[in-house]
DNA sequence: CACCTCTCTTGTATCGGTAAAAATCATCAT
DNA sequence: ATGATGATTTTTACCGATACAAGAGAGGTG
């Protein structure tokens, strides 16, 4: 494979004259540029990232860490993720974390050796304070709220619950329950159970604390779970908000199969819109964010920490929403 | 950050000798690996892959090559090849390709070049031609048959399709819908079709062609189009078997949509086994293949070739299944 | 015409590892 | 004691790019 110096040979010039064509700096002249691109695709050529990092850093790849890329969202994420990458010519490597402080935090610390020029990490277990020290062009997703210390785009959390559980209190539903939340320090959880609270605050009720079930997980099996011990609870309710969509997919199957009418009996929302919940039977009315948006923003983001710029505050950055009405709701 | 020149002048050695301790190289007095493993504990270093790279080849990084991350079966997929890869030291970066040929061909041609030590690729539109000359650490997963040419793991795709079919048929169905395939060369949907058909040759029976509906992609979108196709011409049925589980939400949705009772009216069953199967409603019946068994023989393999090794015939590793049978489809 | 400035181009050193070959050392047979 | 043998370690060079500093031309000025 074909290396600076032979496009250099090919070219008639020297080396640092293609290196300087090829990363668009200034003082070449535009004949000798001609010649430099001509050499490079006859001789198909292309930069060998690694010594290029090596000098100089820059690989031309990004991390993305994520809990789970099997659950929906983040598949959904990773897909936006990569294909906004790709469009300004940078690759995407994917780490697991299971959402373990432990697995985040190592996967930003290997960031800084692997060739990785940034990472767009969706933090749940990390804290600030795991994140203040961190000198590394860093951009969070989602979640938690750490805003204060670093760039983040996040969910509508708080104003899209309060959406969903409004429409649901405006078309009747009186007892709604909560299901899936890990309730703790300023995660996503406790936003979204925010917005819950507020949307029944706004309508001048109190919200019956013994309709909120955790769940371990925001997945379709914790769903199920959650739900079940719902009805095991024995406490009536003709709502349900989902903290996610996952969640919703998982209750809706364990509320339909324990013989409930939805949406007659029991309205259900979830949240994040992911492809499934629109094909579940019936369709789950959900919070849709803008994943797209997200995703380009927090790409352009990162982009601009590693070009070094400091971004200005505010650093969070809410994604867009619109509410999904379909067949778990009623119509207002 | 430390490089192999500090830890060497710390433990008192060359940085060779450190350079072979961490490659487990023979030839080290167990005296001398323990004052460099110490010195590398004590400075907290890690090998600049980087530089590793640009000297022996081996990032440590293997690329995957899906059509679209977000769907959920590349989704499952990903996750289990990065977490097989993790155990193994490797990270993984993704590319999506779209299914389409120009684009697997440039993830191909791109991993040469790229951080990257050899790919695995999900092939829905390259040829056996387009691979032939490939020179590079490559596995293939699923779908198409190129087994001639290089490593592959695969689906059960005609095993599964048959079993499956042949459970429709043991439990009634007599006129089955084929849905969502887009038959061609020697790809997943003429093996899954084949063992349609073989499923219906067994039991002395021909498949009515007015009952096939292709699909575009094997999306949840296609498998709802596909699904309305089927119900517009009219022709009867009472089982369909979905070529994908992404088809089989899709067309769940689709034919509850229209009032059919699933599975009294018609039984239906998917292939893949995505979580999402398990919690529609009513819970999908589908070809559960072992994803986690066709990640790591991925992986293996690739690593194995990474090694150099010229690996043996027969090249093509089928996953094994089981028949996942919930709610769509009726007892034996 | 010498000298300066500005634009364009090129040597040279270097990033952090590893391959290959050479050097050192301990052990042992002669 | 001498050379051979094999184990262990070091020296040297280089992978392919880029930073930096310095060189070469062209045009302008006094």
């Amino acid at each position: 494979m074909a290396t600076i110096h032979d496009v250099a040979k090919a070219a008639g010039v020297s080396a640092m004259t293609v290196s300087n064509v090829l990363n668009d700096r200034p003082h070449v002249r535009a004949e000798t540029r001609e010649k430099v691109l001509r050499a490079i695709a006859e001789l198909d050529y292309r930069v060998n990232p690694a010594a290029r990092r090596l000098r100089s850093s820059r690989t031309g790849t990004i991390g993305l860490a994520v809990p789970d890329i099997a659950q929906p969202y983040f598949g959904v994420l990773a897909s936006h993720v990569v294909e906004a990458a790709g469009r300004r010519g940078l690759r995407v490597t994917v780490e697991q974390t299971s959402a373990a402080r432990d697995r985040e935090l190592e996967a930003v610390a290997l960031s800084r050796r692997l060739m990785i020029d940034g990472l767009i990490l969706s933090a749940l277990g990390v804290s600030v304070d795991d994140l203040r020290a961190i000198d590394y062009p860093l951009v969070l997703v989602g979640e938690k709220d750490l805003a204060d210390e670093l760039p983040q785009v996040s969910m509508p959390n708080e104003e899209g619950a309060r959406a969903a559980v409004a429409h649901l209190l405006a078309t009747g539903s009186r007892r709604i329950a909560v299901l899936g939340g890990i309730v703790e320090d300023g995660g996503m959880a406790s936003e979204r159970l925010a917005g819950y609270r507020r949307a029944h605050g706004d309508a001048g009720l109190v919200p019956d604390p013994a309709l909120a079930v955790p769940a371990e997980r925001y997945g379709i099996e914790g769903g199920a779970t959650a739900a079940a011990e719902l009805l095991r609870r024995g406490a009536p309710f003709d709502g349900v908000f989902c903290m996610t969509d996952a969640v919703a997919l998982g209750a809706l199957h364990a509320l339909i199969g324990a013989g409930l009418r939805v949406p007659e009996d029991v309205q259900l929302v979830g949240f994040d819109d992911v492809p499934a919940a629109r094909y579940a039977n019936p369709a789950i009315s959900t919070v849709s964010p803008d994943h797209e948006f997200i995703a380009e923003t927090a790409v352009v983001l990162l982009e601009r920490r590693i070009a070094g710029e400091q971004l200005p505050a505010p650093r969070r950055t809410v994604s867009p929403f619109s509410l999904a009405l379909r067949g778990t709701t009623r119509r207002a």
